[in-house]
DNA sequence: CGGGATCCTTCTTGATACTG
DNA sequence: CAGTATCAAGAAGGATCCCG
């Protein structure tokens, strides 16, 4: 059981949104969340949908969302050998930020015009 | 008016939640966003919510979010010198995301024991 | 197949001092 | 007050080679 680190010291109220994003942040982690959530995936099948990674960087991504238990990895005593990634429960709670994290990414990709205006402003 | 980033390339689906990702890592941002959404805000009273940010990083974080079109930077010709920063209409349509990041750290911030288990042997 | 080990480069962050 | 400039340290990321 792997142990889970803990990003958490006491702070400013905004400190909840400083934890979560931690967690999520680091190239790819998002992205491997997001095609964890639809099932379980062998390690190759991962790096295929994320293309451009290294596998030194796949590797570590997994091993810091596995140490931050939102992962979990099976290791599957064949040759040749077969590891396969899953979300936890912990893991799969975070469903709604990733979605929230697609949806805007897929809204706001390119910057609309007079979306860089200030608010008060825009009227 | 200042030059917008692009964090986009076309690449595969779940790249949308990369791009978002892009936007509001980078130790401060996010609860710096978190604490602009309650308003405009000058450049010590942001500095004073974050408490451990030095000016440096505070400066680097406010122009690049400046850069991504997220905020708005209001200078006033007086002395001592005034500057207020402020959501633009992109950056508060960032809303629902720093929303939901929020409210997963205030639920997740300690590890339920069980949580760290996959889905799939949870039953 | 799914890594580990090593080396190297770049980006990020921090500390400190100075300024209009 | 709200920065800028400079220096230095460390973390993150990439390239390559080896292994059970």
């Amino acid at each position: 059981m792997p142990r889970i680190r803990h990003h958490q010291g006491n702070c400013s109220p905004g400190c909840a949104v400083e934890a979560t994003l931690r967690l999520i942040d680091g190239k790819w982690k998002g992205v491997i969340l997001y095609h964890l959530l639809e099932g379980t995936l062998r390690f190759n099948a991962i790096r295929r949908r994320l293309a451009s990674v290294t596998q030194r960087m796949l590797t570590n991504q997994l091993r810091e969302m596995e140490a931050d238990g939102l992962i979990a990895r099976t290791v599957y005593a064949e040759v040749p050998p077969k590891v396969e990634y899953s979300l936890t429960v912990r893991g799969r709670s975070l469903e709604p930020v990733i979605h929230a994290l697609k949806v805007w990414g897929d809204l706001h990709a390119e910057l609309h015009p007079d979306a860089a205006r200030p608010v008060e402003t825009a009227a």
